[in-house]
DNA sequence: AGAAAATCAAGAGCAGTGCTCTCGAAATGT
DNA sequence: ACATTTCGAGAGCACTGCTCTTGATTTTCT
């Protein structure tokens, strides 16, 4: 049985080994390039040898997209993190600014969480928790800058057709101790609504012609939506 | 030569209809999968025909990616058209939902616009005046609504790396008879922004748990960014 | 320790892809 | 009427994802 934890300790070494190789092989090409027997040939392995590791290229496909949301993940609490407990606004910018530096400096992983779907999509659910993450680290930002009662901004009526949707994320941030109200929530999913719109626009080449100083662009926009949630 | 617009006439006749089978593809199945072969296969041809029309896959994408930003833009110049000049914020909500109708009706489209860039991308020359229309729609709206006056909002200091950048969009702006500042350039910038991310979250999954009733959200959230910007 | 079962790398093979080249036939220009 | 361009068809190359079989190794059970 030891014996049996050896193999499965290689197996899970020759899988790491061939994520590895398949990111590098992403770095370079980007996803639609993305091929098996390429991976396979890079290793010293025949292509049908991968296929006991990853039943088809989509599997590894979705391999790769969860350890991109973990990377991004990881990188957004660790800036987080670092910065003084009560300086909400601070708080935001870093997690902005963090998303931001981990997609430029691996667009064709972003392009692969954030971009066009690649397969007809079928997010597998253990996809769902890493992509939470971000999420996760901003909810509780507000739900914090709430309970510190420094959050301040208009309250704008919501229609009620809107407002029935927002009761689970009410729970959601109330779990992480925070009481918000609707307009609140509102906000913060426009907030991070922006915060994809543009990175992506930057990225995908869209900005071309009305942005070139990105990094000043970000940060100015960035801090007029946290103004905007009211940080 | 009237002989010789003959072959030119059903040439571009040809032209037309392998991009019509390549557009039924498409929506089918998506960009990854869209196949050359198989559009020669639809149309009866063997496939080193259809590389008379089209010199390459990519190229045949980039066809359809313009006629893809030339229906998007026919649709938004046209419900916008249809509202009263005067009435700004509706002229403005209009495009809003006249752009994600389109995204919806037609989402491997849009993706192929705005997700990932499919090849390295290299977006040619000819793409760029189409992916303006929309772009241009927007500006002339705000620029009616700060020439009649009626625009209002708080006017934000910008830092100076981004005012530098801000220069040519102005002229752009005062071409179309709106003497802006660069405050509402930003707040126009982040505006097309947030359609894009609104409309890509809702279409790419992103927003699956977060909302739900994509259309009530949606006008809000617009209606709140028409206020951001001061329409 | 020896037999049975699971696991593995490798190779051949299938159906599909983008793309190139050559070859006759047809349309066009002179 | 002749020469030139334009076109469709076919064969072929290198590549892809994926399946199946074969023979060897390793693990597990008895």
């Amino acid at each position: 049985m030891n014996a049996a934890s050896v193999r499965s300790r290689v197996r899970a070494e020759l899988v790491d080994e061939i994520k590895e190789a398949a990111r590098r092989q992403l770095a370079i090409e980007g996803a639609a390039a993305l091929s098996l027997r390429a991976v396979a040939r890079e290793m010293g392995m025949v292509s049908s040898a991968v296929y006991r590791y990853f039943p088809s290229r989509d599997d590894l496909l979705t391999a790769l997209i969860v350890d991109a949301y973990n990377a991004m993940g990881e990188r957004v609490e660790e800036a987080e993190s670092a910065v003084r407990r009560t300086d909400y606004r601070g708080r935001w910018m870093a997690v902005c600014h963090a998303v931001r530096d981990w997609a430029r400096a691996s667009p064709h992983e972003y392009g692969l969480v954030f971009g066009t779907p690649v397969p007809k999509y079928a997010a597998p659910a253990d996809t769902i928790p890493p992509a939470m993450r971000v999420t996760v680290v901003l909810v509780q930002i507000v739900a914090d800058a709430v309970r510190a009662g420094v959050l301040v901004a208009d309250r704008e009526p919501i229609p009620k057709a809107v407002r029935a949707d927002l009761a689970p994320i009410r729970v959601f941030f109330a779990e992480r101790g925070g009481i918000v109200d609707d307009d609140l929530i509102v906000r913060s999913i426009m907030a991070w609504t922006h915060i994809y719109g543009a990175i992506s626009f930057e990225l995908f080449g869209h900005r071309v012609g009305m942005v070139s100083k990105h990094d000043g662009f970000f940060d100015h926009e960035m801090r007029r939506m946290a103004a905007f949630v009211g940080l």
